[in-house]
DNA sequence: TAAGTGACGGCCC
DNA sequence: AGGGCCGCCACTT
């Protein structure tokens, strides 16, 4: 019918998946690439490959950080700039996943 | 084809 | 709490 076996999706189609569950991502709420990962279906190295080539204005990207609360090197600064300017709680520079982490542990 | 690289993650010390 | 190691995976050289 479909696909045999494990999904064979096109590069691209990989991307537009995990532009569309970071969209999915309430103001004010956070998560990791690992969880998006999930949410998808690739490894978190992927979800990573996938958001550092853009995806476009629409993509709220400063919603994902590290599995640990902290932000990737190139983007850091202005990264924590976002977040803060959206009501996100952060410790020094790191995100408490543990009360704005999304999705609930319940996925 | 092999080796290097990176917006990662989990484990161990 | 901080830092090193190794595994992962797609892309580049």
């Amino acid at each position: 019918m479909r696909s045999p076996g494990p999904v064979a999706r096109s590069a691209e189609d990989v991307d537009e998946a995990v532009f569309d569950v970071v969209e999915t991502i309430p103001p004010g709420r956070v998560s990791t690439y690992g969880a998006i990962g999930r949410l998808v279906g690739v490894g978190p190295r992927r979800v990573a490959r996938a958001l550092s080539g853009g995806g476009g204005a629409a993509v709220p990207w400063h919603r994902v950080v590290r599995a640990d609360g902290t932000a990737a090197e190139p983007v850091r600064v202005r990264q924590l700039e976002l977040l803060a300017g959206e009501g996100v709680p952060l410790r020094g520079s790191r995100v408490d996943l543990g009360a704005v982490g999304w999705p609930d542990d319940g996925w």
